[in-house]
DNA sequence: CTGAAAGCGCTTACAG
DNA sequence: CTGAAAGCGCTTACAG
């Protein structure tokens, strides 16, 4: 059937240890070398990689675990740490779990039976509070939120400053009655409800905070009965870009000027929120370092493993457009 | 160190090929069944895909080479076929090109490496036509965009009477130069040029198409330029989503009013397309229905691998909005 | 530098 | 239904 390394070692003359050693890294003369190359080229070779993954005990693998890969964030991230595991001469399993601790659980999974060099992990606040410290046998670095605590390598945005941002941006824009829609899914979410809850304490003002799944449906649909009432906000923070997109589609289906019936600020500097007028408000995350980091957080966990655990913070970068501007 | 199947036959009292029997579908007594699947929990044990693939010479893995996943055209289409992939015990890789030739070769070698049962391929036109019909030695199911001619399965748009119907469209709105960007990557974007010039003739109109490389930066840089000149057109088709971000930004820069001075129509109803005033004129893709399509035709080719080729070809619909109604 | 041989962890004919 | 044994296609000590 399929041509296979004995020959190759056949076409080539030499053994198949020979023929194995010149595609790796093995010490092997040059004129067998060019034998081999030869030999490879005439057979049409190509190794099979379950047989080398076996045999060779390591399967230059990274899983990746996010939990929605139609949020640009996690798609941008993903980019970042498949140019960085191909670079490494790895490749990468992308796993989505649509925030489903089943399917997380099922991927989890997966990824053992894979036998993953590593594991790169973004998961829900339910998995990621359930999981103890010695539940995950591989290097795992979370990202974006929260794992066990003290556990495993992260890199997340610093949330609650980033929230306290927008809150203090919407304050000074004169907002007074600032409402908040957080995601219920993940532990980054809670801590952008904790700075922008923070925040508006320093301010003396009253919460508003909502919690939804971290959707534009969902948004959308909570927001057109919130802002459908009297004691409505005027001033909404939102803590990803789909919900930041539901709040828009909320604010136009209700005839909400904004930002001048309802300032909007939120998280994720998407391409849409430059082009939906007024433009967006939002926090932009550095999404390539996320990602970049998370891969460099993992290499020097499979060289050292035993260093300690480390966090690494980034911080968000507020860019004030015009639905937060009404000074 | 890790849990092999013999520490679990020792486990359960019984050989190894009971427990891959117990583990798959082989026929197994329920009595040893049961022990054998206490023995799992009690170890712990993960089977190694990596073996199972090599000694059963069956992946039960699915190539898919998409030529730009952060266009939402193709985060849509994979998130079907990795639907319908995982319902069917299978699992996918993703791969995504960058609409390079050169990233194309190496994934199109690292699917032979992995031995993929089949494959989902979006070519660039430089591929798909230096590809002669038995180049590839796996089963494959070529989407959106042609393959070698009549060598393979396909699921694609009905691109020429899509761009038909938005040359109509614009022209029965008055438009009467009306230009068309198309993507120089793909022969989907050919197909499209085809049916807007196809249009343009029966309407005795001159053509006014550009091929730029398919992205919203290259669109914008081309048509920044060109809708400044005195011999603008007065109306655009685009041949995809991110061209047509492009083509907003543009006529924004130039602060030409849409869809009075400039009409815009494109393809590809993405979630933005809506939301960005006055809302654009997009053909809408059957997304889902191209992923899961092809899923259906590769398991059928698996399953018949003789059986004639089939081209399915997919229509389009027509969502008109502000951008192109100046009736 | 090179080859013969063992073995990675499974599955699957082959007997019984 | 069950087990002993062979073998999938590689890599890697072990000798030389």
């Amino acid at each position: 059937m399929s041509v296979g390394i004995r020959d190759v070692a056949r076409a080539a003359g030499v053994s198949t240890a020979t023929v194995s050693r010149a595609l790796g890294r093995g010490p092997v003369s040059e004129a067998l070398r060019r034998q081999v190359e030869a030999a490879v080229r005439a057979t049409g070779y190509r190794p099979n990689l379950s047989a080398r993954r076996l045999r060779s005990q390591s399967t230059r693998t990274i899983g990746l675990i996010v939990a929605d890969i139609r949020n640009p964030f996690f798609t941008a991230v993903s980019r970042a740490v498949e140019d960085a595991a191909y670079a490494a001469g790895m490749r990468v399993i992308l796993c989505n779990t649509d925030e489903d601790p089943a399917r997380e659980a099922l991927y989890l999974r997966l990824m053992e039976e894979e036998r993953v060099t590593g594991l790169i992990f973004a998961p829900t606040r339910i998995t990621a509070e359930a999981m103890k410290a010695g539940d995950l046998d591989v290097p795992a670095v979370f990202i974006d939120r929260a794992g066990p605590p003290g556990a495993h390598d992260s890199v997340v945005l610093d949330n609650v400053s980033a929230a306290g941002l927008l809150v203090e941006h919407l304050w000074a824009q004169g907002y007074r009655r600032i409402g908040g829609l957080f995601g219920s899914t993940s532990s980054t979410a809670q801590e952008r409800r904790a700075g922008y809850e923070g925040a508006l304490r320093r301010f003396g003002a009253e919460s508003l905070a909502r919690v939804v799944p971290p959707n534009a449906a969902a948004a959308e649909a909570v927001l057109t009965d919130w802002l459908a009432r009297a004691d409505r906000p005027d001033a909404l923070v939102l803590s990803n870009g789909l919900m930041l997109m539901g709040a828009m589609r909320a604010a136009r289906r209700l005839g909400l000027a904004v930002p001048g019936a309802l300032g909007l600020a939120g998280f994720d500097n998407e391409a849409w929120t430059d082009l939906v007028e007024p433009g967006l408000t939002v926090i932009e995350q550095p999404v390539a370092e996320i990602g970049a980091e998370a891969m460099t957080l993992l290499f020097d966990r499979l060289r050292a493993p035993d260093q300690p655990v480390r966090k690494v913070t980034l911080s968000g970068r507020l860019i004030v457009r015009g639905s937060s501007r009404r000074g």
